[in-house]
DNA sequence: ATTAACGTTTACGTTAACGTAAACTTTGTG
DNA sequence: CACAAAGTTTACGTTAACGTAAACGTTAAT
């Protein structure tokens, strides 16, 4: 019984994305919300998983590794086999995600000295030192 | 006068892409190696901009983003006005990025929940408290 | 009852980022 | 020299992730 099922409308606009592209996602097999007869209603379960897709697209995941990170959640945990190779798969993912971290990591550094670069170019307080390039690039 | 310049085949190799994603991108303007002949020789700057877009391209960045943020490196800073747009450009990105971390720093707190479970379940020491759902998800 | 707003299915179109293949040249090696 | 390895251009193929359009149903309000 959740608390108020959401239109696909509703949704869309709350993700910022079209109602095609929930639709799509539906179709991709992603999601599969209920019917009061034609229309779709969204649980509140549905609109986590469309919050975690959209996630993983933020950061350059296919849809196919979106379904692999989402069903993680509600795994068929039955054997220690499944588990050892669900911890595999965990910790893939994590050495995934570091990397993606470091990528962005460097590209900030690479943002703050152009940043300094403008204002001390700008008259920001002249500094002693000309502001070399740092060999962070 | 560059150390010593690359091969297509040596730098594809040392970023595990291939030669025709090279080749791409040089078709799409994004790098334009020297020639000896007919054959490419890629330059120190050659390889560091290949590698600024594969750091892009992992973060799920499109090829003309990633254009645009090298270019950020090489601006043509004349007037004062071109410089505040560039630090406007500056900040847009860096949101950009912390978002695109903070959304890699929730799966990661997902990944460390089914760690958890996972080793839990397996017969590291039973909790006192049965490992119930915990609230991020 | 007739729009307007929102929903549905079906289907073809599009763009990005390469893959793959063919046909050819250049270069080093036994 | 012969031939294998690596390089080149040209061009068509492919996949993912939607966009766009047509044709239609449902409900709410004027």
């Amino acid at each position: 019984m959740p608390g108020r099922p959401y239109t696909i409308s509703e949704l869309a606009s709350e993700f910022g994305v079209t109602t095609r592209t929930i639709r799509f996602y539906e179709e991709k097999g992603l999601i599969s919300p209920a019917r009061a007869g034609h229309k779709r209603l969204y649980s509140a379960a549905d609109r986590v998983r469309i919050k975690l897709i959209l996630r993983g697209r933020r950061i350059g995941m296919t849809l196919r590794e979106c379904v692999g990170f989402i069903d993680m959640y509600d795994p068929a945990h039955d054997n220690a086999e499944q588990l050892h190779a669900l911890l595999a798969d965990v910790k893939q993912r994590r050495e995934n995600l570091l990397q993606r971290k470091r990528d962005i990591d460097a590209m900030l550094a690479g943002l703050d000295e152009v940043q300094v670069l403008c204002e001390s170019s700008l008259g920001g307080r002249p500094r002693l030192e000309k502001p070399r390039n740092r060999n962070t690039l």
